[in-house]
DNA sequence: AAGGCGGGGAA
DNA sequence: TTCCCAGCCTT
C-alpha cells in the first residue's frame, strides 16, 4: 500500500468523532478552522458548539455586534481571530451577498484567512484538491522524509507543501487532509510517539535514523517581555448601585478591544507611594475625591510572549474620570469581554450582584 | 524573514 | 520550567 492509502485506512479506525466533522457547511467549516488555530482541539470544541449556537450561520454573525462576538471568543486568546472573523463576515454579505465564496483566491483573501486556511476550508466543504500545511502535517513530514531544516521558515514550508500536494489523494481531498492531520495529533505527535506501532514506521527516515525527539526542527525562539500593570478600580458609591469604570483597549496592543481598567503601567516594579507620585495617577484622578481602600496581591499572568505583572488598586471615587473611561454599573461587568486576567480577578474579588 | 499576538495542557 | 497547539498579520 502507498502512504497515502495507508494513512487512509489508519484514518478510517482511529478518527475522532468531532463536531465539525459532521457537516460540509462552509460558515461551519470556517468557524471550526479559526477557532482551531493555535488552539488544541479539546478546548475549541466548547467554543466552537456555543459559537454557532449563538451565531447559527453567515448572516447572524454579520449583523452582531463585535463586542458579542469577542464575548464568546472571551478565554480563548488571539482575539484578532474573533475581530477577523466578525468583519469578514460582514464582507461576504456585502460582496458576495452573504454566499460563502468557492474558490480558494476568493477564500484566501479574506481576512484572517491564510494559507492554511484556505487550503482546508476549499478541500473540507467544497472538495478541492488543496492541501493542508500546518504542525501536524509539518511534524509528520519532517520526521517521515527527513526535512532536517528548521520546518518554521518559508523555504522549508514551501518544500513540505510541493510534497504534500504530490501525495495529495485528489479523489478525496477533505477526507485525505483530515486524516493526515489527525494523523499528526495523535499518531506522529509532538513529544513521545509510540513508533513502535506506527503503520508507516518502516518508511520513516526519523524512526529508522533515531532521530525523532529531534524533528521537527524549530529556529525561532521566542522570549518572553515582562510588563507592571496597576490597574486602579475606581468604584462610584454615590448611586443606588455600585458602579465601576472600564476602559475599551483600542491600541495595537495585547487583547485588542477588550475591556480592562482605568491602567498605569510601569518599565518595573514600582511601589505603591512612588506610583502615587506619577503624572498618569495624578492625572487620572484630577478633579475627583478618591480614598484609597486597599490593594490586591500581585497577579502573574503568563503569555507565550509577555509576562504581565499586574495589581488592583481598590479605589472608592466620586466626580468622573475623562473620557476614555467608561462608567457602568457593576452589575453589568459581564456583559464585557474581558481579559483572562480580568476575568480572574473579577471572580476572586467582585461579586456580581452588589 | 522576524516579531507580535493568548491561553492552556502535558511532560 | 519548557514545549507547542488545525496560524495570521504587519513591518
Amino acid at each position: 500500500m502507498s502512504f497515502p492509502e495507508i494513512i487512509l485506512e489508519w484514518y478510517r479506525l482511529n478518527k475522532r468523532d468531532l463536531p465539525w466533522r459532521r457537516t460540509k457547511d462552509p460558515y461551519r467549516i470556517w468557524v471550526s478552522e479559526i477557532i482551531l488555530q493555535q488552539t488544541r482541539i479539546e478546548l475549541g470544541i466548547d467554543y466552537y458548539l456555543r459559537f454557532i449556537r449563538k451565531f447559527k450561520n453567515l448572516a447572524e454573525l454579520a449583523k452582531a455586534d463585535e463586542e458579542d462576538v469577542l464575548k464568546l471568543w472571551q478565554g480563548l486568546g488571539y482575539y484578532s481571530r474573533a475581530r477577523n472573523m466578525h468583519a469578514t463576515a460582514r464582507e461576504i454579505v456585502s460582496r458576495y451577498h452573504g454566499q460563502f465564496p468557492e474558490t480558494f483566491d476568493e477564500i484566501r483573501k479574506l481576512k484572517g484567512i491564510g494559507e492554511y486556511t484556505a487550503c482546508a476550508i476549499t478541500s473540507l466543504a467544497f472538495n478541492l484538491p488543496y492541501p493542508v500545511v500546518e504542525g501536524n502535517v509539518l511534524r509528520f513530514f519532517a520526521r517521515y522524509f527527513g526535512f532536517t531544516d528548521p520546518v518554521d521558515t518559508g523555504k522549508v514550508k514551501k518544500e513540505i507543501y510541493r510534497k504534500a500536494l504530490q501525495y495529495l489523494d485528489a479523489n478525496l481531498p477533505g477526507t485525505y487532509n483530515q486524516a493526515i492531520m489527525e494523523f499528526g495529533a495523535l499518531q506522529c505527535r509532538p513529544g513521545n510517539p509510540d513508533c513502535r506501532i506506527c503503520p508507516l514506521n518502516k518508511g520513516c527516515y526519523a524512526f529508522q535514523t533515531g532521530n525523532v525527539d529531534k524533528l521537527p526542527a524549530k529556529s525561532k525562539v521566542q522570549k518572553q517581555r515582562k510588563r507592571y500593570f496597576h490597574y486602579l478600580v475606581f468604584i462610584v458609591h454615590n448611586n443606588k448601585r455600585k458602579h465601576i469604570y472600564l476602559r475599551k483597549r483600542e491600541s495595537d496592543d495585547i487583547w485588542k478591544n477588550l475591556y480592562d481598567f482605568p491602567l498605569i503601567e510601569t518599565n518595573g516594579p514600582m511601589a505603591q507611594d512612588r506610583l502615587m507620585l506619577t503624572n498618569e495617577w495624578k492625572q487620572m484622578v484630577e478633579g475627583s475625591k478618591f480614598h484609597f481602600r486597599k490593594r490586591s496581591d500581585l497577579y502573574k499572568h503568563i503569555l507565550s510572549h509577555q509576562i504581565i505583572l499586574a495589581r488592583f488598586y481598590f479605589i472608592d471615587i466620586s466626580g468622573k474620570l475623562k473620557s476614555p473611561f467608561s462608567l457602568i454599573p457593576l452589575k453589568d461587568i459581564g456583559k464585557y469581554p474581558v481579559p483572562r486576567l480580568i476575568e480572574d480577578f473579577l471572580t476572586n474579588n467582585i461579586s456580581q450582584n452588589e
